[in-house]
DNA sequence: TATCCTACTATGGGATTCAT
DNA sequence: ATGAATCCCATAGTAGGATA
């Protein structure tokens, strides 16, 4: 069996910014390397890089420096949780060394905070052969393979445009022309088409195609963009019974729910809020939001339906319109 | 109300600059 | 040298405002 990658689907939603293309690669064999090994240190050589994902056109040189850099950015990147009383960072890894001549290896352990993210995973993860990803030639087609990778059993993904350029970390000086030329065109024939090298027959994702959703407004901007392709069926022959049509459109409404507050703003107690996401429990809602009071806090709000919730939110844009007409 | 004008964005081709 | 980022030019379609 190809080696995997596999991790929660929320480590898809922490956007790692200015990764380069070897730089991913590297990160996701140690991710790989790193799984269900609890938070144990684990040292990944050169060998079973080169094993994972290639490396033959590069320069040891070359490898050496992408394994500086992506320690480095691991290190750096920080993620902050602040409750009403403290604030709290963490790294995702603990990078404890890498060489500094001559080899190519990293040492390193998954945080503690974050060990559920790799560790026994049941449900909601992202899974996808890393020779695969590995190959892929521009960070940008990358981070749409692991997006789509996460819907892989519904073949449909639907994001915000601002989130897609989020999540896909293109700069912001890129136009709509450039990111077609340079990331969308690209990523669609490399992702969507037949594979001449390692797959001959097969395109990574059968039938794939892109969708931009235009909203009203002078020139109709792009608001939303969307990717549907033939979701994938499982390996395993236990699970392999065919979904239904229904049990899809089921899990595409599902998605659609969770998405449909993301980051749409409303006013409570005299703070805007933002939302994050929805959940139901039981007969209730469960309204994830962020607000800055002294600092980004995150909250779980309760609500007994989701009229509530929509209508803060309406009563929100509503105060707010610069300058409107009804109609 | 119907029509015209303008502002705005999307799209595609191509060229140039920048960094490694 | 190579790919990524930036920029220039030109065309098309539509919404919103202005005008008649």
């Amino acid at each position: 069996m190809k080696p995997l990658v596999k991790y929660d689907n929320e480590l898809n939603m922490i956007a790692f910014k200015a990764m380069t293309q070897v730089e991913n690669n590297v990160f996701f064999a140690l991710l790989h390397k790193l799984r269900d090994k609890g938070t144990k240190e684990v040292v990944l050589d050169f060998t079973e890089l080169k094993r994972l994902i290639g490396f033959e056109s590069q320069s040891n040189e070359y490898i050496i420096k992408s394994i500086q850099g992506i320690a480095k950015k691991i290190a750096q990147s920080v993620v902050r949780y602040e409750t009403d009383e403290v604030i709290k960072f963490f790294t995702l890894f603990q990078v404890l060394e890498v060489p500094k001549h001559n080899e190519a290896y990293i040492r390193a352990k998954i945080s503690e905070t974050f060990a559920y993210l790799i560790n026994d995973l049941k449900q909601a993860f992202t899974v996808f052969e890393i020779a695969e990803f590995s190959a892929l030639s521009s960070r940008y087609t990358q981070t749409l393979y692991r997006l789509l990778k996460q819907f892989r059993s519904t073949g449909y993904l639907k994001l915000e445009w601002s989130r897609f350029i989020d999540l896909m970390d293109i700069p912001h000086s890129y136009e709509m022309r450039d990111i077609n030329k340079q990331i969308l065109k690209p990523a669609l024939k490399e992702l969507g088409e037949n594979q001449t090298l390692f797959n001959a027959t097969n395109p990574i994702f059968k039938n794939l195609k892109m969708n931009k959703i235009r909203g009203r407004g002078r020139g109709r901007p792009v608001t939303d963009i969307e990717f549907t392709f033939k979701p994938e069926t499982t390996d395993n022959k236990a699970t392999q019974e065919k979904k239904t049509k229904k049990q899809l459109e089921k899990e595409r409404k599902e998605q659609e729910f969770r998405e449909q507050f993301y980051t749409k703003k409303f006013s409570l107690d005299n703070l805007v809020h933002t939302c994050l996401n929805v959940y139901k429990q039981d007969d209730k809602y469960l309204l994830e939001t962020e607000y800055y009071n002294k600092g980004l806090i995150r909250k779980n709000i309760k609500f007994d339906n989701l009229e509530q919730i929509k209508k803060l939110i309406k009563d929100y844009e509503k105060n707010n319109q610069v300058k409107d007409r009804p109609g």
